[in-house]
Order: C-alpha cells, then structure tokens, then sequence
DNA sequence: AAATGCAATGTCATCGGTAACATCTCGCCT
DNA sequence: AGGCGAGATGTTACCGATGACATTGCATTT
C-alpha cells in the first residue's frame, strides 16, 4: 500500500494525500476525512525508507560493542539506551564487534555509514589500542556523530564513563581505612583500559599510604567468576600476610568468596574482599559484598542523549529539552559498605 | 558522495558503477579499475537505504523485548541473536514494550513496518494474554514473519522455546528422588505463562508421588533475588515442615540461601534448594546451587536462523545452509546437581 | 561485404515518499 | 467589473540506487 494507492482512491494527488499524512494545516477538512478513511480502509503505513532517502535521516543510532554487549546489559546499560532511544523517537541497531583491528573497525563505520545511522554510541571496550583509530580519523569527518562509552578520554571525541582510577583509589582507601595494611588486588584483563585504571588507583591509594611495598600484590584476572577462586590464590603465594583484597569485578568476588570459604579463611576477620560494579545479587552473597557501584544505565542515557543533542548541532536544528543537560562526561561511583569489609561476619 | 559523483568522475553511466560495485561480470577490467579507484578517491559508500528502497529487503530484523531484554542478555540470548544476524548479513533493530496492551502491540508493529524490516523476533514474555493477538489477527497477513521466543506455542505462530512444564517436574522429582517428601516452590510472577508451566510441573510431579497435599506449600515471589527471602519466609509460615524449595529462577534461589543461612537453616541437610536458569554464578553459590540449566543462546540462535529461513520462502528463494537445521521448536534442558542439594555441605 | 552475435555501456523508469513551485478557485476590495 | 491575495490542490523533480531494455562496437560467420 503506497501513498499513491490512497490518493488514487481518494481521487487526489500524492501531494495532497501526503499532507494529510503529515498533519499540515493546507487540507479541507473534508479532503482530510476522506484521504484518512482511505488511509484507514487500505490499512496504509507511510515508509520511513522513503521519508529517510530524502530527508537525510533514519532516526536511527547504531551501537557498536562486542560480546560484553552481554555484561553493558547485566548492569542493564543497554536496557537505557533503548529505553532513551524509544524517548526520542529513534530505534537502536545494534553491531557486535569481534577483533578490533583497523581493518574491522572500518567495516563496522561502513555498515553503520551505509544503513544510515543518525548517531553512533561506540560501546566496545578500550581493549590495548582499539580506539586508537579515532586519532588519526578525525571523527568530525565521519558523517554522522559519535559518543564514546566507557573509554579514555581523548580530545575532540565525546566520552562518556566513569573515573575508575578514582574509583580504584577510593575503594583501596576504604579497605586502609578499616586498618587493612596488606591491599591485593585482582584485575580485570590488563590490556583493557578500565583494568589499567583501577589497577592504577589501587596502587595510587597504597603509595599515599606509604605501602609502596604492597604494590606487588596483584594478580590478573579475566573479571569471570570462575577466575576469582584461583586468583586468590596465586596472590596469597605472592603474598601470605594478605589481610584484603580488592577485586575487579563482582563477579570475580564472589569466586574469591567461595575460594576463601573452602580455604577456612573467615572474610572479613581473616581477609576483607571488595568489589566493584555493584551487581545487584552482591548484597546477597556471603557475606554480603561491599563494593563500589557506577551508575551504568545513567551512563547509557546520558551517552545516548549526549548523543541526540550533538546530532542536533549539526543539522542546525534546536535539540529536546531531555537532551541540554547532557553535559556530564565523567560520572560518580558511589560506596556501598557491606558485612564483606564491615566488623561483624555472618560467616 | 552518491554513485552518481562516481560516475561522473570516472567518465561512464550511473549504470556501469553500480555494475561496479555489484560486481556485475559485464565490465572491462579497465573501466573497473578506473572506477574503483573513483570509489577509493571520493570515500563512496553505497547508500543501502536506496538500494533497500527498490528491492524491497532491508537484512534487519526487528527485535521486540521489554525491560527483560536486560535478562535475555543476562543469558547472553541477546548476543545470541546479534552474532547470528551478523553472520547471516542481517543488522538487527531493538525495540522495547512498556506494556502489552493491543494497542501498544499495534504501535510496535506499525514501528517495524514503517521500517520494512524483514522478519521479527518477538521476545516480549508472555504476561497474561499479551500474545493474544496473535490469534485473532493472522501472523500471516503481516508483510513479514515472525518467530516468538519462549512462549506459548500456538497454530499458525512458529515459537522456539523451552519445555517449561517438563522442567518443572524434573527438578521436583530430583527433589524426591533425594527423599524430600515437603517440597515448596516458589514461583516468578504468575500471569507469566512460563511461571505457570513451572508451577504446573512441580505439582505434576508431586502428584505423580502421591504427594498432592504438599501442593499448597506455594508462595509468588518476582524473579529478583529481593524477593527470596521474603518468599522463603512466607513459605515457612505455610508449611513448616518445608525440607526442600523449588526456586523459578536462580537469583530468587540466592535469596533464599541467604535467608536460609540468617535464620540458622542448613543447606541441604535441613532443606534443600533448587533453581531454575543455571547462571554462570550459581556455581559459586554457597552452596553451589542446584539447577536446571535452559540454554537460550541456542534457543536465540535457533529463532534468528528460523525467521531468515521463513523470510526466505516467502520470497521463493533458497535459504541459507545454515537455516536448514532450525525445525526444532522445543529445546531441552539440563540438571546441574550441585550441592545445595546433594549430600555433604559446606555449609 | 553483409549479417550475426555478444560484450560493454548507456538510457529510462522505478522504488515511496517530499520539497519547491505552479495552478486553480474563490472571496473581497476598489 | 477587474484585480488581488490566500487557501486548496496539482505537477515536476529529486533522494540514491537498480532492473529492463536500448544501443554501440567489434569479431566472427557465410
């Protein structure tokens, strides 16, 4: 059913039919009426392939992650953006990426360049020098904007994220606070930024402390739950006085709190266990879970309507309201102390 | 850059650079080398929303979930689907429902065709009637196919999805087979057909033993590990003598573990626990948790590969190699016995 | 040499809408 | 009455590609 069937049958032109369809104040009330019950008999649905030929936009956004698409929507940050997107009248298409060698990056930026996306969020992770490419490809000559996830940020690129080199410090500074004097650490793949970083601050806060000794007790981990059993003890081999560790994901905590259970060590009177990302079942392990929660849906709304606006600035066109405040780039962590850290254990 | 400045700047017809780009055999090695090279100078990409336009296929699919999409992922089903459309040459477009009401399903739909996707996937839960219109409005009158995820099945509609009555009743009767004669459950929402089904199997099963007076030891929990305890607590209330809990979902399950530790109650030896999804976690519970284990990346990569194939036959076209296998409408499922019901604890 | 065939390329229409401009029909003013 | 202006509608071109068909040019055939 196209436009040209319904003004067939209304016995006028594409023209005129297309200004009923699009509300505009030049039709007959009775023109109107009857193009709508056409519309309505023939059970018309006006293409947005057309309107988005010639109008230049599909009102859609591309997101570009890869397999960890699965743990951006564990902490339901993808759930945000699809939520937002649906706010602002656009649809997501979603892209996931395997290797992020320059080659395959551009293949990504084509597809999303020849389906038309309106705006890219580009949530894969800064693994080694995977973002590297936005350096020597201007992003502003890409034609569409782009709002980076999670990343460093990098001059002339939109960065939304989290400090996680504050984050690490602050978590680390809490387990000093409770008088822990030998902080582990077990991290997340340390090819990949956000690893880089905590693991940065965790010996950035030991340093501050004077505890520049400790600074060995680290292990790397591939932030599953299944690494964190055996982490722990590869870093109690390193390091026997061990009486805390931060971990770099929940997940991983609870692998060290099982692992620790099974070793008799009593957490957290033998060994304070810290996370970070705040899953909502770390309240109920044992012993709860004190971590250091990042606000990932709030990232991904305000990626998304960081997003929108920029879309908006380019076309000269005002941007919605929902979308003036997205200014913030670097979002807070917040502390959430539990018994994992805390005096009493229920272990 | 549209193939008509390729054309022009190579000297030839808009007709032979698309014969170019589609690597038409008619073209003299020259002419194509000049005019790739055009391609390569001016950065031409083609514009698959022209091309969408008169082919009539766009390769997306639309995907439409609701807030649970964030637990589609949690089983990484939706990397499920985003990595099989990918492969297939498909992009895929998120959509949310908030709710399911008819007219919103309208809404939804209208959304998708606007967009000419080429198939659906419907992964909304079944909430009540929500996949009622399906009945009363022919899935085949749509302009394309659509495969439900882990619904009901019903004629006319291909669904993929999970025996959730059967599964149901194998975990209870692992219950009994451990000698629990005081099995409860505690069910996800119960508008929910798969809540149902489960319930439904659970007092199969006690029944089959001649247990039909244990089927009221039943409690409605949400499927959030919040609700657990609670739950728990509640069903204690109901039936003291409670040595052995269903659980409809492993997060619940944690709960429960949780509340069950606080109040001094042994697991397995005072009550045994069972979940139902086998997360990645579970393992690490403590105890380890039992569960029945659903694989919905499978039943993902099942559906993506079933729609492209119906996509196919209604075009009259063969069908990729890799669609032919997608009959199987009901996957199985899989007991993980782990701790929390066996033998010796750890506890 | 004229006819034939095929490869290489060009022309035109089309997909389903919309912008820009043209036309037509009134009512109203001088 | 003639002219003007505004509202309602129609015409044409265009967005960027492709399919169908037309044309060109050259080698082969008879």
């Amino acid at each position: 059913m196209t436009l040209a069937d319904v003004a067939k049958m209304a016995g006028v032109s594409k023209q005129t039919a297309s200004r009923v369809v699009n509300d505009s104040a030049q039709v007959t009330e009775e023109t109107r009426a009857r193009v709508l019950k056409c519309i309505e008999v023939l059970g018309f649905r006006p293409s947005a392939l057309a309107r988005q030929l010639n109008s230049g936009r599909s009102y859609t956004l591309g997101v570009v992650a890869n397999a960890e698409i699965g743990y951006l929507t564990n902490g339901a940050a993808y759930v945000g953006m699809v939520r937002q997107a649906d706010q602002l009248g656009y649809a997501l298409l979603s892209k996931e990426m395997r290797e992020f060698s320059r080659s395959s990056v551009d293949i990504m930026l084509n597809h999303l360049i020849e389906r038309h996306v309106d705006g890219i969020i580009w949530a894969g992770p800064e693994i080694g020098d995977s973002h590297a490419w936005m350096n020597d490809y201007p992003i502003d000559d890409l034609p569409m904007p782009i709002v980076v996830i999670n990343a460093h940020p990098r001059a002339g690129v939109d960065t939304v994220g989290f400090d996680n080199f504050l984050a690490g410090k602050n978590a680390t500074r809490h387990l000093l606070s409770l008088q822990r004097r030998h902080i582990g650490h077990i991290s997340g793949p340390m090819q990949r930024w956000v690893s880089q970083q905590r693991w940065a601050g965790w010996r950035a806060a030991l340093e501050e402390a004077g505890l520049a000794e400790e600074q060995s007790c680290y292990v790397e981990g591939d932030w599953e739950v299944t690494s964190g059993g055996p982490s722990l003890r590869r870093l109690l081999d390193v390091c026997p006085q061990l009486d805390a560790v931060f971990v770099g994901s929940d997940r991983m905590a609870l692998g060290v709190l099982h692992e620790a259970h099974r070793m008799g060590l009593r957490v957290p009177e033998d060994i304070a266990v810290m996370g970070i990302d705040n899953d909502p079942q770390s309240a109920y392990f044992m012993p709860p879970l004190t971590t250091m929660h990042q606000n990932t849906v709030l990232m991904a709304e305000v990626a998304l309507r960081l997003l929108v606006r920029r879309i908006s600035e380019r076309r000269d066109e005002p941007y919605p309201a929902a979308c003036a405040e997205a200014e913030a780039t670097v979002l807070t962590h917040e502390l959430i102390a539990r018994e994992s850290t805390l005096g009493k254990s229920t272990a």
